[in-house]
DNA sequence: TTAATCCCTATTGAATTAATAGAGTTATAC
DNA sequence: GTATAACTCTATTAATTCAATAGGGATTAA
């Protein structure tokens, strides 16, 4: 499971791509998102340090997104707040770890296993861009309504 | 990522299917596998209790398979050790919980993501049956030789 | 100069994880 | 019928991580 502070990273900047131009106060994020603001805080801060948000300090400042919609892709994300994608440490690759367990990896059907799923999932990660998502959620509004 | 002893007790497994028909020492499995014997211990016993291994005490004693090594896939494992496969707990099945940060499950495409993924994520673990990972080991251990 | 706003460090409490300790129970073999 | 091999069970602990909060500090606009 994702830990909550990437959930909340995503939900948080998900909202922000909705205004891609806008800039925005962590007190409006956090009421919107149901966020804790402090812990927002933190979060938004992170995001700006790995260069997806901008930020401008002082009376009328707020976040923005530094990066376009387009280019920020969940698996980015989860990277980022959570680290590896893969069930497995040695089925990692950003996150690589060998493990005591399967001596061989080149055999071990459990590596093998975990391997798939890893490359699954950060295919499906990758596709899910801001952009993506905020545009998906257009066309899940507007079927409802009808 | 799972947790070790999700990870322990899949290797485990895997090990005991590739001789479906044997019984096993405590023992002999942690110093297979390199699994500190008083937490394998636990972890075997916990797959006793959910049907998947059985065991005979006293001396001449040991685990061996209930389950066909085909009947016993990953999904199951994984669940039984670390509950919920989704990496968020409104795109979970079996383990489903609410989110506060998504108001509307329907149209919202963190949720419709994260839901791709889980379903994607457990066809595959259930694919990988005991049985279907002791084959495909002998496979790549084949290839190898050559 | 005041108020709004982001920036930063530290702390805390709870929960979970990984592992160990140590005694209890059961079955076999002699 | 006793010794021994083996699983069974409860409890405990140490370390880590997670989620959240506290409390100022720095910066900018009006």
């Amino acid at each position: 499971m994702l830990s909550k502070k990437c959930k909340y990273a995503i939900h948080a900047l998900v909202h922000m791509a909705r205004d891609p131009e806008e800039k925005f106060l962590i007190k409006d994020i956090s009421e919107a998102c149901n966020i804790p603001k402090k812990f927002l805080e933190a979060i938004l801060l992170d995001l700006k340090r790995s260069g997806v948000l901008g930020s401008k300090q002082g009376k009328g400042g707020g976040y923005f997104l530094r990066m376009k919609p387009a280019d920020v892709n969940l698996a980015e994300v989860v990277r980022q707040f959570d680290g590896a994608i893969a069930l497995v440490s040695c089925a990692a690759h950003k996150f690589y770890e060998p493990c005591a367990e399967c001596e061989d990896e080149e055999t071990c059907t459990v590596h093998d296993a975990f391997l798939q799923i890893r490359n699954a999932t950060v295919e499906m990660l990758k596709a899910d861009t801001l952009e993506s998502l905020v545009k998906k959620e257009a066309k899940l509004k507007a079927r409802k309504k009808r």
